[in-house]
DNA sequence: CCTAATTAAATCGTGCACGATATAATCGTG
DNA sequence: CACGATTATATCGTGCACGATTTAATTAGG
């Protein structure tokens, strides 16, 4: 038989990857989010976007990238889309016209209500304990961090 | 303050979310492989299909589906792209012409070697010790099996 | 047989995701 | 205060990713 069954540490084989367990698991998550963002007319990374202006409204493109880790490529498009949903409004800030400050409509706002059950489904999807869940975030975001400090 | 920095497991942030820990973390995967797979001329994904044909050449679009997790509607473009690069041929089975059968062509065989070097620079990236790394992995596609079930 | 149902890929439309580049505003230095 | 450098966002081109649909081949039932 090959090497790959014997499933050295750096053996090259999908099933062994642990780059492909989470590209795979974020397709997974995907998979599960669809039907409950539906809904709400939302998709993943829409999710997010107002995720985090519901925890911090009146923020920058770029405020919002840092957090999500996106570039202004991706989330202009994507704002916009938002923006014509009445989702959220984006302005030029007076002060420094370079920023487009994004701000939550009250339809916007309003939104989060409907989201109050997503957390306990995905939890409920994920079949593991909210300690198991805890710590493997913990664990990925370390990852998260070390591979982002490699890539420089 | 807000409810989300008491930190609940159903905390609504992205910075508290699994999900997002794993969505991100794929994206920072993508920037870490970036730089190695350039100098192969492949994206990704496409690393993903060549380690899928190098484990079992010949094999259906739907095999690589599954082993991929992913649809002919994802695959046909990507695998029309490497057949192009002249790195696999795509053709219909004599025996059941409704499948298309993948082969790797000699220079698809032959890129395998160019990336010896590739898992050991994932690790190092990774900052986490081997055995880490493989419990984080088993981790990760037994949360995959759950949601992929929860989803039908 | 021969048609209905099933299966396998491909196609189409939408929406990320990013690197490279463009545009425009602000800042820093002399 | 002028002008080069920096910063913030937008635009463009390429490549996933998937659901819905289409096309074509095989299988099953009568």
């Amino acid at each position: 038989m090959s090497g790959a069954s014997a499933r050295s540490p750096s053996a090259l084989d999908v099933s062994d990857m642990l780059c492909f367990a989470i590209y795979s698991a974020g397709h997974a998550f995907n998979r599960v989010y669809k039907p409950l963002l539906e809904k709400l007319d939302l998709t993943y990374p829409q999710f997010l976007v107002m995720v985090a202006l519901w925890n911090e409204d009146d923020r920058t493109v770029g405020s919002l990238g840092e957090a999500l880790l996106l570039e202004s490529s991706t989330l202009t498009p994507l704002l916009k889309r938002l923006e014509t949903m009445g989702l959220l409004t984006r302005r030029r800030d007076p002060a420094d016209e370079r920023q487009v400050r994004v701000r939550l409509t009250a339809a916007g706002k309003a939104l989060k209500a409907r989201t109050r059950d997503i957390p306990g489904c995905i939890i409920d999807a994920s079949g593991l304990s909210v300690d198991t869940l805890r710590r493997l975030q913990a664990d990925i975001v370390k990852l998260r961090e070390n591979l982002l400090k490699a890539s420089g």
